[in-house]
DNA sequence: AACGTCACG
DNA sequence: ACGTACGTGACGTTG
């Protein structure tokens, strides 16, 4: 006889999900969940060996599924929380698997997945086929009939078992036969659907009552005749409970007259091997591969995207007008040089017949692609291009026509991604496992011969620069399709040359000044570690957060704070808080802020001082953070400190060069003024149309007070309103931070929105766009996806809304600080003027001193226009010989 | 590798 | 009843 096995789609994932390969969380290269994947195909193909169907159907639950039982009932299902993230994100994929497999899948907006299977169950049954219902949930026993079985995974011993239920089982276990568990569940209810059942009765009257009875009907009708022996209780609570019971009955019956007419699009065909090849691969599912003998198709695959490399000289090399590249590069040790890299050969993708590497022996060959390099018209395509043009400018290469960064137009379409190697984004991106592609090592050796010595990775940079390709082609039409090709073009892509300068030309850091500071420091530092010891009675590792608390919390018994996560906090603001305990509290602040000092901007920044030149060539990245500011490393120059009294004595050591001065300039209030216009709110907007005091305007609405009554405390505090606005305000992080109760700042906030209307609309409004659109943009299209806003986790739900309120404001910033960074690049190249810094509103370069005048003019100039907004951006100017002194 | 801490905007 | 302001990078300790 034929056999048909049905499966309950999201009852053997969510089985799957937790239990039975829950010890490892699989995850694929990218870190996506797949444990739930594999967990539902390991059950399902050991059915399969196990049942051997010619049919199959696989169903799920709609979205909208459970809505109709919610209309009858409202408490149907209605803490039921939804999956989490990583099993929801599972399930897309295996219905993708299932389709390749070309198993039936079914998913119907009315019905739930049991509708489907009961629907199934009874229809093949008819039609004289033996029905198996894979399941985790006893709910399907009621479809049980001859040939209709429950098949319910169950893990035991780490090892996937199966138990079947047929009708005799049903029958031994439940004293009833299936059909009955329906009735007897309308009478005691189900507490995981939901189902109310009548009050006070349970398993074991529910039971007795449907053995004497067999249906609820036939039950009430022995009640109205008073033909019945129960006790009067139960009697009156079934009597009074009839309506909830037939409810019941109505919620837990599975449906069988779902619409599907044709059983025969159930029937197993072959699989589209190929597809489940690839899917597999993608999700590192090699026992599933090797199974199945799938390697042949993926082997197929790989074959048919073949790369040949063709070696050329570097004089038979002609460009017209795109070079799309890859530097071949090996580490470097010399010291003296910025990017510590030696330039090895290069890929160049022509065409897709002509992909050529060429080997570059020494400077001589590389100056013999100047030209290329330095041609304007040429428009430059590549991977991480600033590097390239830092180091190709230490060759006395001056890059031109940067025209496509494959790992900034990633960045542009998605800014969280943390992807950074062409690997990665081409798999993303193009399906495409570049380690396929790569010609195994060893068998180039074997081929080469005596030449193994200087071997050259040809066939690898050749499929760079083949992914490089596709990647140009793909990521520049999807970046027209959401509309993010300006930010990519006018944007992102020229800034790419003006971080490589500021790279390249570093600052200038008088190193023996920085050792003296240290050496101070580390003098203090030993005496205040001596006096920690002395009033601890001890000597212990301060450093150490859980040695200090101990010192602090066990043996000198300091109050407790209730912050502790694992083992006790000792931040500042803990510290603070006790400091009139005993006085190894403010030494051991003392140690702290000296501690960081040394380690992180003395000892931490000399090694980055270039002997060659005596310069720091911090690296300014453009594909870190998620809002689309810079970040800087190797050293972060972004946060020297520059409020604390002793620490801003580093800077005193960064010195424009002989002759020259540096302009520092700050945008004044950006992220306000950005908020002001973004939020279009009237009153912020007239504030800064008349250049007025924002903190004290503000001050002056959320305490009513006129603005010349407005107390320096008032401000400062309006000031940490305005801060926490733009971070997405809390009333606990207001209170927090002003170290007021939560009631006062809460207070605080309703008034400033009421004062500042459209700033209440534009944080209502920006959060159900983003919750709609699953992302949210700056003023310049610059997008950020929000996936927290769909979280089930209340707190991931208010970081996400924080999120969707921030971004806009800091990113459109960060659009216009790169903007002005852009022009004023462009601008003071006529007065050879350089770049050399940017912390976020600040923006820092070194001229001549004869050129300070129109430096100064132009960069204001440049930062002012950056962007037409509806308020006036301002931008504050000041000059200085070192860094310290600037402001 | 994760956490705590602390420097910046 | 829970645990919170946004965005970074670097250091040292601890597992």
């Amino acid at each position: 006889m034929e056999k048909v096995l049905l499966i309950d789609g999201n009852s053997i994932m969510n089985r799957a999900f937790y239990g039975i390969m829950g010890n490892k969380m699989l995850t694929t290269k990218d870190g996506k969940y797949t444990n739930a994947i594999y967990g539902f195909l390991s059950i399902m193909f050991k059915n399969m060996e196990e049942v051997e169907p010619t049919y199959m159907v696989v169903a799920f639950d709609s979205k909208t599924a459970a809505d109709v039982r919610k209309n009858i009932y409202e408490g149907y299902k209605k803490h039921r929380h939804g999956m989490p993230n990583e099993l929801a994100e599972q399930m897309p994929i295996i219905k993708e698997i299932l389709n390749a497999m070309n198993i039936k899948v079914v998913e119907l907006a009315d019905y739930e997945g049991d509708d489907i299977l009961g629907t199934y169950s009874k229809k093949f049954a008819k039609d004289g086929k033996d029905v198996y219902i894979l399941s985790g949930d006893r709910d399907l026993f009621q479809l049980i009939e001859d040939n209709i079985t429950v098949r319910i995974p169950r893990t035991k011993m780490g090892k996937t078992e199966t138990e079947i239920y047929t009708k005799a089982k049903v029958e031994e276990e439940y004293g009833l036969e299936p059909i009955d568990l329906i009735e007897v569940k309308a009478l005691m209810g189900d507490s995981s659907d939901e189902i109310p059942g009548v009050p006070n009765v349970g398993p074991k009257t529910g039971t007795s009552l449907i053995k004497q009875f067999k249906t609820i009907d036939n039950l009430y009708k022995a009640l109205e005749e008073g033909t019945v022996d129960l006790t009067s209780k139960l009697k009156d609570t079934l009597i009074k409970n009839r309506d909830l019971a037939e409810l019941s009955r109505e919620l837990g019956t599975i449906k069988i007259n779902a619409p599907i007419d044709n059983l025969e699009e159930a029937k197993i065909v072959d699989w589209d091997r190929e597809k489940v090849a690839e899917i597999f691969k993608k999700l590192n599912f090699n026992r599933f591969i090797e199974r199945f003998g799938l390697n042949k198709e993926i082997e197929a695959k790989t074959e048919a995207i073949k790369i040949n490399v063709k070696e050329v000289k570097v004089e038979d090399i002609k460009i017209k007008e795109k070079l799309i590249f890859y530097l071949e590069t090996r580490e470097s040790n010399d010291e003296t040089r910025i990017i510590k890299k030696d330039i090895l050969g290069i890929g160049i993708y022509e065409n897709r017949d002509n992909i050529i590497y060429i080997k570059l022996n020494g400077n001589e060959d590389i100056q013999k692609l100047k030209e290329i390099f330095e041609n304007e018209k040429i428009n430059k395509i590549g991977f991480n291009i600033k590097e390239d043009y830092v180091l190709l400018k230490e060759y006395g290469i001056n890059l031109k026509g940067i025209k496509y960064d494959a790992e900034v137009a990633a960045y542009v379409l998605n800014p969280t991604n943390i992807k950074h190697n062409i690997k990665d984004i081409s798999a993303q991106y193009l399906d495409i496992d570049l380690d396929e592609l790569i010609p195994k090592k060893e068998e180039i050796q074997l081929n080469m011969f005596e030449q193994v010595k200087e071997m050259s990775n040809k066939d690898e940079i050749g499929v760079y620069v083949y992914a490089l390709q596709k990647l140009y082609e793909l990521t520049m039409k999807k970046m027209q399709e959401e509309g993010s090709a300006h930010l990519f073009d006018d944007i992102e892509m020229p800034l790419v040359k003006v971080l490589g300068e500021m790279q390249y030309n570093g600052i200038t850091v008088n190193k023996a000044e920085l050792e003296d500071f240290g050496k101070e420091l580390k003098q203090r530092l030993n005496n205040v570690m001596k006096e920690i010891y002395d009033l601890a009675g001890e000597e212990f590792n301060i450093n150490s957060t859980q040695q200090l608390g101990k010192i602090l919390f066990e043996k000198l018994k300091l109050t407790e704070p209730k912050k502790n996560k694992k083992g006790y906090a000792t931040d500042v603001e803990t510290l603070e808080g006790i400091k009139e305990e005993h006085p190894i509290v403010e030494k051991v602040l003392e140690y702290r802020s000296l501690v960081k000092l040394t380690s992180t901007y003395v000892d931490g920044i000399i090694p980055y001082i270039n002997p060659k030149d005596n310069k720091i060539h911090a690296v300014f990245n453009q594909t870190i953070t998620a809002t689309g500011r810079i970040s800087c490393t190797d050293p972060n120059l972004q946060n020297l400190p520059s409020h604390e009294g002793e620490g801003k004595n580093v800077k005193k050591a960064f010195k424009a060069g002989e002759g020259n001065i540096f302009i520092d300039a700050d945008y004044s209030q950006i992220e306000l003024r950005v908020l002001a216009h973004i939020a279009k709110d009237e009153n912020m907007i007239k504030a800064f149309q008349n250049d007025e005091d924002i903190h004290k305007e503000v001050a002056s609405k959320v305490f009513g007070v006129p603005i010349n009554r407005v107390t320096k405390e008032q401000r400062s505090r309006a000031k940490a309103v305005n801060f926490g606005i733009i971070y997405g305000i809390t009333a606990f992080g207001l209170s927090q931070q002003l170290k007021i109760d939560r009631k006062q700042s809460q207070k605080y906030i309703d008034n400033y929105l009421e004062k500042y209307k459209g700033i209440k609309t534009f944080m209502d409004d920006i959060i159900k766009k983003t919750e709609e659109l699953g992302y949210v943009e700056t003023a310049f299209g610059r997008r950020r996806y929000v996936p927290e806003l769909k979280s089930n986790n209340y707190m991931v739900r208010q970081f996400g809304s924080r999120v969707a309120m921030n971004t806009p404001i800091q990113g459109t910033a960060a659009d216009i600080m790169k903007i002005a960074m852009n022009h004023a690049y462009d601008n003071l190249k006529t007065i050879n003027a350089k770049i050399i810094l940017q912390v976020h509103d600040e923006l820092i370069i070194e001229v001549k001193e004869e050129q300070k005048e129109e430096a100064k003019k132009i960069l204001k100039e440049s930062m002012e226009k950056a962007a037409n907004l509806d308020v006036p951006l301002k931008v504050e100017i000041s000059e200085a010989k070192t860094w310290y002194d600037a402001k």
